[in-house]
Parts: C-alpha cells; structure tokens; sequence
DNA sequence: CCAGAATCGGATAGGCCTTTCCGATTGGCT
DNA sequence: AGCCAATCGGAAAGGCCTATCCGATTCTGG
C-alpha cells in the first residue's frame, strides 16, 4: 500500500489529495470564502480578511497557500476553465461574426460576474502554470475566431488580438468603478467597442445597450471616494 | 491695518495667503510632491509617503491638509481648471464633431499623463466644492458639444453624456493596467469609441490608432501582477 | 483505544499607515 | 535685538497587514 492510497481522495480537488480530513475542510472554508471576498474586493484583498471570513487561523491559511498568487490561482481554476471552454463554444457556432460577439459578450460578462476574475484577466500570474495554460488555450481559440470573423467580412481587418487585452482592461475599469452603483454600464461599453470593430453595414445599424441613468452614475462616482473598507 | 494685511499675500496659491513664509513654503513642497506621488501611483498612494517625498514631517503635511480630500483637491485645482476651460476650447471649433471628438481625446490625454487625475475624473468629491464647480462646468460644456454634434449629424442620436462617464471609466482601466508598459494604447480605446458614436460614412473609414505590441501588453500585465511597490 | 503525526490557531514580530501630541525651533513685529 | 505666536517634526498610540513560531488539539492507522 502506497502512502498516497492510505487517504481517501474524493475530493473534487485533486490538490486536496493527501490531506488529512480536516485539513481537506479547512481547505475548502478557505476557497469558498476566498471567492466570496476576492469577487466583492478584488484579489488584493488581505490574506486576514480571507482568514477571517473563511473562519481559520492565519496560519492555516498560510500553511495551505503560502503566497497570494497559489490561492488566486487555487481559486480562480475553475473560473479560468470556463473562460477557456467558452473559446471552444465560441468556435463551434456556424456564423464566425455571431461566435466572434458572443465570445466578447461571454467573457466580458464573466469580468461583471466577479471583480476578482475581472482583475485576474488583465493580469499574469507567471508562477501559476495551468492558469497561464488556460490563458493561452483561450488566446489561442480566440485568435482562430478573430481569423474566421475578418475571412467572414465582418470583422474589420485592422483588429488585433491586443484589441481584445485592450477591451478587457477598460471594461475591468468600468466594473471596478461601477459596481454594484451601476451594474449595467459594461455592457454600454462592450456594444461600443463591438460596433468599433465591425466592418460597418449602413443598412443595419446595430442599437446600443441602454446607458445608464445619471444617478446611477453619480452613485457610482461617490462610492469611489470612499475608503475601500466603507465600500462594503 | 487688518490682522491679514500683515503678510504679504504673493503666493500664487490664494489658499497660501496669511501663512507664514517658511509654512508656505512647506505648502508649496508638499503640493509639489503630492502631484508627482499622485501622478506616478494615483491618489490612494499614503499622507506618509507623500509627506516622505516632500521632505517634510508627518505632522506638518496634516496640519495644512487635514485629510487626503483636500490635499487631492488642492493638487487638481489646476488640472480641474483646464479641464474645464477644455470644453470651452472645443466649443469655440466651428466645427462641431471636430470640437466633440478633440474635446474627448484631450480628455482622456490628461488622463494618460497623470494616473491620479486619471482617477479624480472617475470620483466624486461632495466635500470639494470647486473641483466639483469646474466638474459641472466642464459638463456643461460637453452636453452642449453633444447637442451640436448631434444637430451637425454626426454623433448617434443615441449618445448620452453618460456615455463620456463611461468612457473615463474604461480609460482610466487601461491607463491603469498599462501605465508605462504600454503608454498608447488608451489611444486605441479611444479611437474605437469615437468611430462607434460617430454616425457611420461608409466613404470615409478613420483608422486606428495603433494597437500595442504583444510583448508591450504582456509587459502591462506582469506589472500589474506584482505588489505595488514593486511597480516603482 | 492509543500513540504519534498532522494540523490547528492564538500569539508574536516587524512593517506601514493615520492621526494626535508636544517640546523645540523659527519667522515677524516692535 | 528680543519676544511671542506660528510652525516644525519626531515620537507615540492604535490599527491593519504579512509571515512565522509553537504549544494545544485532532485525526488516523494499528
């Protein structure tokens, strides 16, 4: 018998393995609670307040990820996978334009989701392989639909996968600014920039997704000037 | 002789007036420091460290601005000025999509050159009351380069002030998220979403400004995925 | 059921921040 | 020149954070 059979592993993390039975649980306290505080605080939230919600000493919680970049990535694995498939499902649709703007919509709608994500995709974590090879596996998919879309006429021919990098940082600023005041504004945004990047059809102008109203905006912008803890 | 009249009032600061010299100088080096502290790390960046940079103590940097607000409020004085002599610039074009479009580069320009200010456009500071005069004044201003632009044609009847709001928002990410790495690619953003607000002339297709290169954004986001003061 | 290994979490050290206090210094008026 | 109020800046109190240490507790295999 194998150390490693002595355990039983059926926890739906693989990197649970191994772990004694409590230590498995309080692995998992500090996920869940990691998620819930990194989507309404961004990923540098403090280590203490993740230790704090998940309801562990900090020194468990250091002694699962001992640096901010494990637990982003432990946490955001499963997150990073969906936003990879998407790619995938994405390129299965027959109409390249139509799988070219659902792609954009999808992800940028899973920045929305999750302030945590939305920062986490602007940024590379070089030490969290698998999440890097997501990353790619996602880049890749999404340079195939770029290539589809411009063949298709649709797509103007000067767009570049940086344009896609671009838009994930400003829609990652509207997020950060909005949220919560004005949930819907991304959205504005996002129907913007798609019409920037389709090759323009006079005799079918797209309509843009509402504005937002000017309260909401303005609640927005007072949010922002708080200090980060009165901001729940 | 009134008790104000003793000092001589030369600063050209008006807030420096009846302080005594060696205080107003100190004024003068903190409000220096401030600005380049704020530009290089936005306006979160510490009271200590702009304090530091000043060469002053702790204690006198709050005695002359008892919180960050007005501190931040005294920096951008100047800035908020010319932002809102801006939208008189831009009316004073006799044309008015020309005026509307340079109005928003000019904009979103002050934005990429100081990430502090970057972020006081996206904020709202009630207790500041004339940073928030020259706000509504600067507003006032593009409403009415909205309304020419629209009656000239050549801005999508659907556009909506909220639209600039949401504009600054998302620029202020990619500044952010780029800053230094990628200097222009707010320009691309913003290229974008003026040929999205304009109405669209199949006879004359406006490029783009230049998408950043590959390595230029790979460089933006590592940056962001280090603690901030390793950023510099 | 027990012994030992694995794990827990409070305590602690060290850092940076904000804000206030107060003795030392300095500018400005007479 | 000298006095006094204005001003300075270091120090200190209190908070939050990261990271580590270590005695107490809990799990697990035999």
């Amino acid at each position: 018998m194998t150390p490693a059979a002595r355990r039983v592993p059926d926890s739906p993390d693989p990197s649970a393995q191994g772990l004694r039975i409590d230590a498995r649980h309080n692995r998992d306290r500090i996920l869940s609670a990691a998620r819930r505080v990194y989507a309404r605080d961004g990923i540098e939230a403090s280590m203490a307040s993740v230790a704090r919600e998940a309801g562990v000493g900090i020194a468990t919680l250091f002694r699962h990820f001992s640096a901010r970049e494990d637990l982003v990535a432990a946490v955001f694995a499963d997150t990073m996978q969906t936003y990879a498939e998407a790619a995938a499902t994405a390129l299965a649709d027959p109409d390249p334009w139509h799988g070219f703007t659902w792609y954009i919509e999808t992800v940028c709608g899973m920045q929305a989701a999750d302030r945590g994500f939305s920062e986490v995709l602007t940024m590379t974590f070089p030490s969290a392989r698998d999440m890097e090879a997501k990353r790619d596996e996602a880049y890749r998919g999404f340079s195939e639909l770029v290539v589809r879309a411009k063949e298709a006429g649709r797509l103007r021919p000067d767009f570049t996968t940086e344009d896609l990098v671009i838009l994930l940082m400003a829609n990652a600023g509207v997020i950060a600014a909005t949220a919560g005041a004005a949930p819907e504004a991304w959205r504005r945004l996002v129907g913007c920039m798609i019409q920037s990047y389709a090759v323009p059809d006079p005799a079918n102008p797209e309509p843009l997704p509402p504005a937002p109203t000017p309260t909401a905006l303005y609640r927005a912008m007072i949010r922002l000037s708080r200090a980060p803890a009165e901001r729940r």
